[in-house]
This record gives structure tokens, C-alpha cells and sequence, in this order.
DNA sequence: TTATCTGCAAACATTTTGCAGCGAG
DNA sequence: CTCGCTGCAAAATGTTTGCAGATAA
């Protein structure tokens, strides 16, 4: 059902190898600088397979790009995403997870589920505006 | 330096009138709908215009796209949507805004924003789903 | 062998921009 | 009157898709 290609293999190894968030795009010039040839359609049919298979991280930055990571947790988590460098921390969620639980239950919905990212400027960032 | 057209006026105006925050397709056709006639790409102008200008807050939805609401002086707060029939409730978020400001001073961001929904099922539509 | 994957280019959707004319101040 | 604003259509992204050929299993 999921065939390991050349390609494939090109793409999630520079995944690997990337601690950050990466637009298909630098996943792209990262695969071609490495002698490989992808298509860049690959690697978004990658990207695409990787995270419904639960494996990759989507979320998207300022300008609406989708930007992928390996998932270093497979359990449901959030993000701080610094809005200048953007450098990512994972997030303990634990507060929102029963936070959203019980506000769906005082509403009497089930079935809950939510979205949550936070976006702020980090410490090394703010250094920087000083100068 | 900025003008008041009847185009920006009828902007303006659904914009007031709308709690959630909305596409510029959106605002595009509720604008039209009220009868007048104003180009999309002036409705990206005026909300390119009002986000610089601090008067329009923008985030980006799932899809990655542009979403603009008028910025409220007042708290912010989230809401709980249900998926079957797009009923919205608005929550008291209390709790998300603390554990986003912890959370950014825990990590040592500054300037926190966050984005939180929640979306379920009412107590309406789970019984029609049991017929 | 054969169902899946790939590359390419064309299709799409959203947003931006160039330009000639309109109109607020 | 003037310069900013508007509409339109064309361009610029970022992403998806159709298709014929390649290829992993």
C-alpha cells in the first residue's frame, strides 16, 4: 500500500535530518541539493500521505504556507511558533485538552475537538528588535 | 491619506457587523449581498489597509487562508461550533488566556497571540443522529 | 505482472499588482 | 483640481490533479 521509492526515501530523509518546520519547498531545494531529482508534486503527495498516515506535523506560518516536521510526539499536541524566526517549541496541552473536554460538556456537545497554536516573538527575536 | 469611499464604507460595515472573523471572499460576498457592488481586490486593499492600521486583526484558517475580524478592545474569546448544523456558542476562554500567557512567559516569548476553537456536535443534532 | 508512484504541465485558489479612469476632499 | 481609490484583468504564489510512462513488490 506504500511503496519506499527513491524518491521517497530522499524526502524523508531530509525530514530526519530537520529539526524545524520546512515548507514543501525547502524540502524540495533540500532533496535537490543533495543530488537527488524530485518532483516537487512528490513531495507534497509525500507530505500529504505522511501526515494523514500521522507521521509528520502540518501547521501553517504567517503567509499561509503549509510547513511540515517529523512528529516527535504521535500523541495530539500544540505549538509555540515564534513569528519572526520561526523556531517551534511543542507545548504540554494538558490544560487546553481538559479545558476543551469539560467547556463541550457544559454545552452539552460531544464529539469534541479543537484547534490551538500560540505565536509569539521569542527571547532571541526580541533581543534583536532592540538594535 | 485614507479616504472614505461607499466601497470601504460597505466594508466597514459588514465587518462591524460580524463577530466571527471571516475570508475576504466572505466579506466579498456579504457586501454584495447587501446590495452593493465593490471588487475583491479592493476588499484585500481596505483589510490590507485596517491590518496595518491596528483596526483589523487577520489570522490564517486551517485551509491557509486570510481571516479578518475588527479588533475588539474588549477580552477576546473563543467559541464552540457545532459541525452539523454551524451553531456557535461563545465560551468564557478565561482559562486558555492564562495558560497562553504562561505558557509564552514559561518559554520566554513575548507579544503572545493564540488561536483556540472548539467544534463538536450539539445535543440537537447528536439525537437527530440517533433517528 | 500490475497497482502504485513519479514527473510534468496544466488546473486551481488565493492574493497581489499594473493601469486607466473615477471621485473624495 | 489632484492624488488616492477602484475595477478589471493579468500575474504571482502555493498547492492539487490528470495522464502517460516508470517501477517496486
Amino acid at each position: 500500500m506504500q511503496r519506499m521509492t527513491r524518491q521517497r526515501a530522499a524526502v524523508v530523509e531530509v525530514l530526519a535530518d530537520s529539526e524545524e518546520f520546512r515548507t514543501a519547498q525547502e524540502l524540495h531545494d533540500m532533496v535537490r541539493g543533495q543530488g537527488h531529482s524530485v518532483g516537487l508534486a512528490t513531495v507534497y503527495r509525500t507530505m500529504q500521505a505522511m501526515v494523514s498516515a500521522g507521521e509528520v506535523d502540518v501547521l501553517r506560518n504567517a503567509e499561509g504556507e503549509a510547513m511540515y516536521r517529523r512528529c516527535e510526539r504521535t500523541e495530539h499536541h500544540h505549538h509555540l511558533l515564534c513569528r519572526d524566526c520561526g523556531r517551534t517549541e511543542e507545548i504540554d496541552a494538558a490544560l487546553v485538552e481538559q479545558w476543551a473536554e469539560s467547556v463541550g460538556r457544559a454545552h452539552r456537545f460531544s464529539n469534541i475537538e479543537h484547534t490551538a497554536e500560540l505565536f509569539g516573538t521569542c527571547a532571541d527575536c526580541a533581543a534583536d528588535e532592540d538594535s
